[in-house]
DNA sequence: GTGGTCTAGACCACG
DNA sequence: GTGGTCTAGACCACC
């Protein structure tokens, strides 16, 4: 894993995380990686690991058990919510940004599929 | 104006003054507000205002003139590559961002539509 | 190190790193001073030596690594090119003024030869 | 004629003239252009021209005759010592340049050589 | 008046 | 301890 240089590295595991739990590869329940071995893997600090834990602790998202690791909450309800908002971040965020471009709400979705369409090949 | 905390604010005049001049508030050849003036409207120090420019000025987007003030540059195909450029990156990040949180790429155009309609009344 | 008057410090601070590393007084790889440390060392402002940084790492040839330092990039091919442009460079501002001085470029050679022997001495 | 941005323009100014007159194409003696005539063609403030005039009359190489304008000196020694001095400040710089690129004095021709070899069909 | 540079000193984010 | 950002205030160069 490769991280950009502008975001902090915390953050970017953070999401990473989610991502990996949101999309179902990190199933509810499922015991995450240790600190240590997830710092090993992405070759980064302990500390940046905890860090980025830490956050989702506080979320709910990931529950600790003294001496056993973290795990994915089983609360479903939460997972799907989290999974929704994530998308209603980007989402916003997108529409947005294309609004203080000056594009017009009904050309986002050409634009869109334009875009889609000149990018065919990517995954 | 306001900053957000998160991104440097020098970035956010940047991003700011691109979004004025892409959007053809700001016309090519234009003269921008001084550095000072833009510093007390923003209030922010002169120094951050100077930084946000000199990035443009290195990018061609701005032309600066010793002893007379900062133009709009008049190259309007550097102009309308800025645009698409622009256009592209927010493109991009957002499809990016939603292939990781696991959306098809033929649920986009269905995802951002029902989202449009959802968010009807948002400007 | 002293700096001239009419060139900006922090332009001086980077030919200098330019020079040393160019040199091989700073291979690739080489984790360079803190910013505060150079500033210490050249007298003059965290800020400036900042500055000079962060024009070389935009360029690709310093890598900052958060909370650790500069490193000078390990990309030889990088570095080369570096190199050979400031050569380059060099090269062709003194053909350039030699030209607009009037020397036909088959005398080139031979001035510059004539005045190597007379300044022997210099190092 | 186009400005360098980096530099005063009342030493490209300054500059200009001095090879005109070292080559030749201003003669000893003769009346060179108006200030306004000068500011016009170059498209640049009175004050810059003013200011560029005003130091190569310091250095003795332009005379003002009140109400007449602007002369090369007739001073041929004066002439020819500037343009030996101007030439060998650019040698100077050049070899000391090379110098903290770490190119050895024995090679300095060589490399020129090669160099104008290289960019044999440049004027 | 304009932009450009520099300083001193502060606070924050990161590892 | 490392780099990054920001401020307030100063001085300079240019037009």
């Amino acid at each position: 894993m490769e991280f950009k240089d502008n975001i902090p590295i915390y953050l970017q595991i953070e999401q990473y995380l989610y991502r990996q739990i949101v999309q179902g590869q990190l199933p509810a329940g499922t015991k995450i990686p240790s600190v240590r071995r997830l710092a090993v893997d992405l070759t980064v600090n302990v500390n940046t690991v905890q860090r980025a834990l830490q956050q989702m602790n506080a979320n709910g998202i990931l529950i600790t058990k003294r001496g056993e690791g973290n795990f994915v909450t089983e609360d479903e309800v939460l997972l799907a919510k989290t999974k929704q908002h994530l998308l209603d971040m980007e989402l916003q965020r997108f529409t947005e940004q294309m609004r203080q471009l000056g594009v017009k709400r009904n050309h986002l979705v050409e634009i869109l599929t334009h875009y889609l369409e000149e990018h065919i090949d990517d995954r």
